[in-house]
DNA sequence: GACGCGTGGGG
DNA sequence: TCCCCAAGCGT
């Protein structure tokens, strides 16, 4: 590929399709949500469980989560807290919360069926715009450009010729993404899988399998001799110590309690009272922890 | 645009 | 071991 996909003849762009689309057809996972029978709603429930959480951690959850809500109407029926017990140890729990709160709107704005307008997906709670371009691509079959972590580097390295994209997803990757896209809508649909599907298995962010790449001739970032990373320093994430870690660890409590919590139950998993209180209260903040009455507390109802 | 937000696994 | 990464979102 060269600099800019503009610059590629009409025939080389439908050339690359047809590569990315043929290696997926013959190495492509067999993941429940791709199943010709997984409803829109399995594909939105996948997506949010898959943002900052690797499949194989989410394959069992996202089976249990479809087996006890098949539907959004049935999830909006439940308690909030309910949705967060289930989500178990996934992380990031305010997604559960936002799931739920999807779950709502859809079934008091569009009857229960997740809507197909990407639009609409953009105005649920939780799905920005790359789970409302993936769930009206993958669910919808429809023509939109599909930008995760996993697409950003394919282009990076094939089009751009670098290690790695930038922090935050930029216009001229946007647009990069627009050109490249298949001009039907399913075609486009089928290729926006596949590409993610080959910076999830080969082009990968650490020991990318460039031998088994089925761009290998094509790619700016091989013909440049595989630069390393030059850039900025990738955002680091500190865990040890944060109110994050304090945070899952209170929620660990409330999850794992069938009722109500006492003070004294949230109190021993973190010595420190002062980030102990302000971890506490930013989970109240969030909707994730309910308090009831004088140092007591259980998830949301 | 930069942060904050969980949790676990692979190199 | 430690560090980096994993189909992001909301503020």
């Amino acid at each position: 590929m060269v600099a800019t996909a503009s610059t590629l003849a009409p025939g080389a762009v439908q050339a690359l399709h047809s590569t990315v689309i043929g290696w997926y057809e013959t190495h492509a996972r067999d993941l429940p949500w791709r199943a010709p029978d997984a409803s829109p709603w399995a594909v939105m429930v996948s997506e949010f469980m898959l943002q900052q959480t690797p499949v194989k951690r989410v394959l069992p959850a996202y089976a249990a989560w479809l087996e006890r809500w098949p539907t959004p109407a049935a999830l909006a029926a439940d308690a909030p807290g309910e949705a967060v017990r289930m989500w178990g140890r996934l992380g990031y729990p305010r997604r559960a919360l936002r799931l739920h709160g999807a779950a709502v709107a859809i079934t008091e704005r569009h009857g229960g069926e997740v809507p197909a307008d990407h639009a609409e997906l953009l105005a649920l709670p939780g799905v920005g715009e790359y789970t409302a371009a993936a769930v009206a691509s993958f669910a919808f079959r429809q023509r939109h450009a599909v930008l995760d972590t996993n697409v950003r580097r394919v282009f990076a390295r094939a089009v751009t010729g670098v290690e790695y994209p930038a922090n935050a997803t930029t216009a001229a990757e946007r647009r990069t993404a627009r050109e490249l896209l298949p001009a039907g809508d399913e075609r486009a649909a089928t290729w926006a899988v596949a590409v993610m599907e080959l910076g999830a298995l080969v082009c990968t962010a650490r020991g990318p399998e460039c031998g088994g790449c089925p761009l290998l001739a094509d790619c700016a970032w091989q013909r440049a001799g595989r630069p390393p990373y030059q850039g900025p320093a990738r955002r680091g994430q500190t865990y040890e110590g944060t109110d994050r870690q304090v945070r899952g660890k209170l929620l660990a409590v409330l999850r794992e309690a069938t009722g109500l919590v006492a003070q004294g139950q949230l109190d021993v998993v973190w010595p420190d009272a002062v980030q102990r209180a302000r971890a506490l209260d930013g989970l109240v903040a969030d909707g994730l922890v309910e308090p009831v009455g004088p140092g007591t507390y259980r998830l949301p109802r």
